[in-house]
DNA sequence: ACCTGAACACCGTTCAAGT
DNA sequence: ACCTGAACACCGTTCAAGT
């Protein structure tokens, strides 16, 4: 039967979530759909392109429609979608920053607008919006993929001892949302200057 | 004569700032030294440990003493250094960024220390300050390398015709220093809110 | 239109053996 | 101690040729 894009961005996630982006080769996931590498470069213009489309899948669950009507709220709530989309997967940090940098998601790019909106909506003056969009995302990526590279390498057991009894080393979940207050506080002092 | 280790970083400098870090490998990096790629190996474990040693080099000039009395005016500086010697090599943020997420980089960790103490000063507790020092990084971080992956597309001309006279298409060093500041904002809101 | 075969020009890493 | 030679096990990409 025919190779479809679908299929594809399928397989290629399955390999990501089994083995890593160091294991997501062309060749590999050409050998896993059962075609010759040249095959895939039919569908894809090159492996950036395929990885953008592998991020785009993995961002899916981040891009449902966000309706808070306080801003604060929903930078909140779309930086911890785009957070769990990302944790989600093995190595989903590393492999959407790489697409952002490279340009290749239109989902991160969708995110960086609803989040300029919200600052826009914020008092943020409309030429600093996508400015302050894209600080929250550098954090937002930043920060997961940090979290994630240590989270990995503790299964793999390569971390010193943690004493998980007397100290409980401290949830990651609160240090991104302490790291996520800044900005948020950091907006607000903005526009109550621009206001003023 | 000995190979050194001074000698195999300076020369991957140069290579970096001559090709940029898709050229940066073991095999070349060798042949331009006139040894064989097997030496490299005897003066550093793996590839990510050289790249660090480079990354180390590429932060030396950031990693000057900052004497500021006042925490907002260091986290500036400091961060403004940091850019500055990003700016200096080409890929110099991506290099960094993928040695700081390899814990490859002693350079970075100083810096993070630097602006942990800083965040420290202004009246952050004592277990977030280092949170409130990866954000900052992170930021920094994210967004030299984007402004410099636009820069050396720009210079390749690859990128959509800019009209440099209608719209000055904004100096990137002004939404650098909007970035930050809506960080430092953050910081100050933080503080005065653990004061009260 | 869609894919194969086969090549091109590379990689990082290891390790016995040499000096 | 420091390095070579040679191998191992791979890469991404291209493109004439097949169906």
């Amino acid at each position: 039967m025919q190779l479809h894009k679908r299929d594809v961005v399928d397989k290629a996630t399955a390999i990501l979530d089994s083995y890593g982006i160091a294991d997501l080769t062309m060749r590999r996931l050409a050998r896993e759909l059962d075609v010759t590498p040249g095959a895939l470069y039919w569908h894809f213009a090159n492996k950036q392109q395929l990885l953008g489309a592998v991020a785009d899948q993995v961002l899916r669950p981040a891009c449902t429609d966000v309706s808070s009507t306080d801003w604060r709220q929903r930078i909140r709530v779309v930086c911890a979608r785009l957070r769990d989309a990302l944790l989600s997967h093995t190595d989903g940090a590393e492999l959407v920053s790489a697409s952002f940098a490279a340009g290749q998601s239109r989902s991160v790019e969708h995110i960086v607008t609803v989040l300029a909106e919200a600052a826009a909506e914020a008092g943020i003056a409309a030429e600093r919006s996508g400015p302050a969009a894209r600080t929250i995302v550098y954090y937002v990526l930043g920060a997961t993929a940090d979290e994630q590279s240590r989270m990995q390498l503790d299964v793999a057991g390569a971390l010193p001892e943690r004493q998980s009894v007397i100290e409980p080393s401290a949830d990651p979940g609160s240090g991104f949302d302490f790291g996520l207050r800044l900005l948020v506080d950091g907006i607000a002092v903005q526009s109550a200057q621009s206001v003023s």
